[in-house]
DNA sequence: GGGGTTTATGCAACCGATTGCATAACTATT
DNA sequence: AATAGTTATGCAATCGGTTGCATAAACCCC
């Protein structure tokens, strides 16, 4: 033999760690098989009904529970899925923005609905290939990626490896993986049709627009430009990163530059409060001077003052959706990318009094 | 035999989904045998060197990883550490607050660092029991529980059963399980210290002292008033919920009640930033004629306007504290309950200019 | 060249569950 | 009473690895 099994003489009285109860002490005592405690507890009906609540009224009794590891070594199954936060260590970037949490809530709820285990990362931004470590590993059957950002590449790469993974972002051309993620051009739309009713010419966009979704919201910011004829004026682009001094910058850096405004639509909830808070540092005064609209719509923005015009994105359906599409891609099916309708939250910072 | 082995011919051209590797196979393919295999991977130096480069060259050529389910069970061990997350589903209270994006975030890098996988899970306040299971399934081999919240004595009955479980929380009388937490008493004196020196003397206090943590803090907050001889006025003491709405609606109280104040001190930042919003919109000027600190130091406090006065939690160190202390307990060894120190950060929010 | 070491490898048991097949114990049928 | 048909249970193989022990191969020294 070639491990010593410890005698199952459990009436060692020095041990302070109480070995952890199997399924071969329930069969033991139930003075059957573990063959039959195994039937008994997966509801079989190849055990007798009396045996079965016998075993059930055991096992509940001395709170056994099986070994998920092992059940699932034997049952070639898994129910973990792995989420992936990607990490840039300089600028610590999804740390600051609240929505990343609500988008973990929100998976964390679909999997828990569905049965399935959350088993969380952060990669580097840079080598994010080990994003597929826990898959590789075992640990988890598929992974849903928070943060596209700039990996296009990287992740289209894991997906040729047939690494089942669901990226929320928005959908690029020659992608091979899954996205799913909110209508950003309609959203840049909604935002920009809306500042335009509200009598706005002067828009400025706060906004990394080299990041796959703020390039799309760009795109329908443009959009809902040209259809009104309202001229695109590239001083009004400000490029700005998701930290939370974005907002302050992007102000002083349009105040330095000159550049006459009326109105803001930020790439996100917070760089709008952000930009809001620096600007009447500055004296700006919104709405009255300057209208703003972020997006997102996460939960601080209806409580902020002025209360946030946004454009919300179904966070809930999100997660369902992530979760829904991975589950495909893991059953061998195809998962096309998806695009969830996003919608204008109008409230005070836009509206012209 | 019991089951049927696939056969070991893997040139089935319609397998979509080639088999997952394993260790016989990079055996078969050296020419060696499994055991070799598992010992050259770890790098046990029973195998000859060129054995070893060898197997370790074929395997990483083949992108093989070893199976961790499997190695976990024959070796009962198991590294993946349970992050459970209260979850009360009425308030959704934690959702709110990015401090607990920031303590998730410094749980996974300390426990990245000592190779931990996370294992992240949301349970019904109401049944905390729950938070056990995936300890009781082997899944964990312990659990950091964030928010302690009203659940004291739920904790104590996992403690009594054994679990391994760390608290992030206040330390309380008759406590059977390890908490980490910040010096909360201490916290509210800095904070009233403070306020006191910049001549306030109606300081209110926002938030809900029935929670431990937020008590403790109001503890501080008492002595403070006392040791400057200012007496403790109960109309000042707010009680609040943690939700984003708690700011306006302590404000919109404490003016029906007609009660004369000049500072505020918020049980978290949110708090104080939604409550400096509020007061805005009833025209009071922060801090001219209110001073506030908040609590937590989450990094949009240094970006809001004005920029926040508020006591620091060290996050870092707390992820690294919930961890060492857990693995104590799992080591079997005893875990104090530790309070890390806390800081006022002084930025202009509660400046008397 | 034979006996003693050292070194590298393989065999087979084991981790804690599940399950196909064999079989024992009953019941039903003639 | 003997045969066929159910039903409940157990045996042993298996999931994908690790590891104690046995052993073959290589080396060493006199």
């Amino acid at each position: 033999m070639a491990d010593s099994k410890p005698s199952a003489d459990d009436s060692n009285p020095s041990a302070a760690q109480q070995r952890r109860l199997q399924m071969a002490d329930i069969a033991r005592l139930a003075g059957v098989s573990t063959s039959t405690v195994s039937r008994a507890l997966a509801g079989s009906k190849l055990v007798s009904e009396e045996t079965r609540v016998r075993i059930m009224e055991l096992a509940r009794s001395l709170k056994y529970t099986i070994n998920i590891g092992a059940q699932n070594l034997r049952m070639k199954q898994n129910r973990t899925i792995g989420v992936v936060i990607p990490y840039d260590p300089n600028t610590r970037q999804h740390l600051s923005d609240p929505f990343f949490l609500g988008m973990l809530g929100s998976l964390a709820d679909a999997l828990t609905e569905l049965g399935f285990d959350m088993l969380v990362s952060r990669v580097d931004a840079d080598e994010l290939d080990a994003a597929a470590a826990p898959f590789d590993t075992g640990r988890v059957i598929g992974i849903v990626l928070i943060g596209q950002w700039r990996h296009h590449d990287q992740l289209n790469q894991l997906a040729a490896r047939h690494v089942p993974i669901v990226v929320w972002g928005a959908q690029l051309p020659q992608q091979l993986y899954c996205t799913v993620g909110g209508d950003n051009v309609t959203g840049g739309e909604l935002a920009v049709d809306h500042l335009l009713a509200e009598g706005r010419r002067r828009i400025a966009f706060f906004g990394d627009i080299n990041l796959p979704e703020v390039g799309l919201r760009y795109t329908g910011y443009c959009r809902a430009l040209q259809r009104a004829g309202v001229g695109i004026d590239p001083e009004l682009l400000v490029p700005v990163s998701f930290l939370p001094s974005g907002g302050q910058q992007a102000i002083e850096e349009l105040l330095r530059r000159g550049v006459a405004f009326d109105a803001i639509f930020a790439g996100s909830d917070l760089l709008a409060m952000m930009s809001i808070n620096a600007m009447r540092e500055h004296g700006l005064f919104v709405p009255g001077q300057v209208a703003v609209v972020g997006y997102d719509d996460i939960e601080l923005s209806s409580y902020f003052h002025p209360p946030l015009t946004t454009i919300r994105q179904p966070i809930r359906e999100a997660g369902r959706a992530l979760v829904t599409s991975l589950l495909e891609l893991i059953e061998g099916r195809e998962a096309p990318s998806q695009q969830l309708p996003t919608t204008l939250v109008v409230r005070s910072s836009s509206r012209t009094v």
